[in-house]
DNA sequence: GTCTATATTATGATAGAC
DNA sequence: GTCTATCATAATATAGAC
C-alpha cells in the first residue's frame, strides 16, 4: 500500500470523526452553545484541523447536518417507497413504526432539526430550503391519504406534522430527563416497541 | 413618594427586565449558547447588573426557569382544579385545549424544558426535581383516567406524557419554522385553535 | 496532514467611581 | 443602583514548523 493510499484513509478517518462529534455537540449544545474545542476534544484530534476539513464552524455545522439527513433520506426513503404497495393502514402502521424507530436511534437528528428553528434566522431558512422543505412535501399526502381513509381527523396537514415529528420523537430526544424523571430507559428497545405502539395505537384508532 | 420608593420600583423594573429577557435568550440558545452581555443588551441595561442582580450566570438561569414554571403553574393549575367537576371526557377536552393554548402563547416556557434535556446533567436533574416531576405527577393519573374511560389506548403513562407534550408544543416552539416551511402562522389565533382541534381530534377519537 | 503557537475577539465576573 | 473599566479565560480562525 502506497503512502498516499494509507494518507488518504487516515484523512478521510479523521475528517469522519470530527463530523461525527459535531453531529453529537451541535445536538447537545445548539450552534451557538457548541465550540470547536469541544467538538475536536471528542473527535480525537487537533483543533486545527476543524478548520483545515471545513474552513468554518458554520461551514461544519451545514456538513454536519448533510450528513444527518442523508442518513435519514438513506435510511427512510427506501421504507416508503417499498411501502406503496400495503394498503394504507398497514402502510400507516408500517411508517410510523419505522420513523419511530428511527428517531429512537438517532435522537441527536431529532434534537438537530428542531434547533434552529428559532436561534438564528440564516441557519434555519437554509435548514429548511435544503433538507425540511422535501420531507414535508413527503409527508403532505400521506397525511391527506390517511384523511380520505378515515384514519386520521380533518384540518390541515401542517398539524399532524408537527404532532407526528413532536409526538413520535421527544421521548428520545429527552431521553437522559426521561430516564432520570421515570426511571424508563428510551434507549431500551422494549421501551422504544412500547413508544411505537402507543403511538400507533393513538393515531390508528379502531 | 420617597427617594427609597422610586428606588426600590427602578430597582425591580431592571430586575424584572434581566429576568425577562434571560428567559427569551436562554429558550433560543439554551444555556451555553446565551451570553450575559446578549441578555443585557435585550434588557436595555448595563452588563454589570446582570451579576449585581442574579451574582452568576447559572443563577440568573434558576430564576428564569422559576419565573416560567411559576407563570405556568399559576396559569394551568387553577384550570386543571376547577375542571374536576367535569366528566373525563369533556375534561380531557378543556385540559388538553387549554394546554395547547397555553404553549402556544409561551413558546418560549416549552423551549426551556427541552433544552437541556441532554446537555447537562446537573441542569437537567435541578430542572426535573424542581419543576418536571410535579408536572409529571399531575399527568400520570390524567392519563390512567383516560385509558380507564376508554380514551386512550393502553400503554404506560410515559409514552403518553412525552407524546401529550411533544405534539402539542413543537409547532409552537418552532414557530418561526414553521411559518417559513408553511407559510402557516402558529402565532394566529385560529391556527392555535385548529391545531388545538386536530389534537383533540386525534387523541378523543370517538 | 498534523501539530504548536498565536492573533483577535468574546465571554463571565469583579472593582471602583458616581 | 447604575455605570465604566478591567481581569482572566475561552472562543474562532490563522500562520508556519514538521
Amino acid at each position: 500500500m502506497s503512502r498516499t493510499r494509507k494518507s488518504d484513509t487516515r484523512s478521510k478517518e479523521t475528517r469522519a470523526q470530527i463530523l461525527k462529534a459535531a453531529v453529537e455537540v451541535f445536538a447537545n449544545h445548539g450552534f451557538d452553545g457548541a465550540s470547536t474545542r469541544q467538538i475536536s476534544r471528542l473527535a480525537g484530534v487537533n483543533q486545527g484541523l476543524v478548520t483545515y476539513y471545513f474552513s468554518s464552524k458554520e461551514n461544519l455545522w451545514k456538513e454536519a447536518m448533510r450528513s444527518v439527513f442523508g442518513q435519514m433520506n438513506a435510511k427512510l426513503l427506501p421504507i416508503i417507497q417499498e411501502s406503496h404497495g400495503l394498503d394504507t393502514r398497514a402502510r400507516y402502521k408500517h411508517l410510523i413504526q419505522a420513523f419511530v424507530r428511527h428517531a429512537a436511534h438517532h435522537p441527536e437528528q431529532m434534537r438537530l432539526m428542531v434547533r434552529e428553528g428559532t436561534a438564528d434566522m440564516e441557519r434555519m431558512t437554509w435548514l429548511v430550503d435544503e433538507f425540511i422543505k422535501p420531507i414535508y412535501q413527503i409527508y403532505i399526502p400521506f397525511i391527506l391519504e390517511g384523511q380520505s381513509a378515515g384514519i386520521l381527523p380533518p384540518g390541515a396537514p401542517v398539524h399532524y406534522f408537527y404532532i407526528f415529528v413532536g409526538g413520535a420523537s421527544l421521548i428520545f430526544s429527552s431521553a437522559p430527563e426521561c430516564r432520570y424523571l421515570t426511571g424508563v430507559d428510551p434507549t431500551h428497545e422494549a421501551v422504544i416497541q412500547a413508544h411505537a405502539e402507543a403511538f400507533c395505537a393513538l393515531v390508528m384508532r379502531d
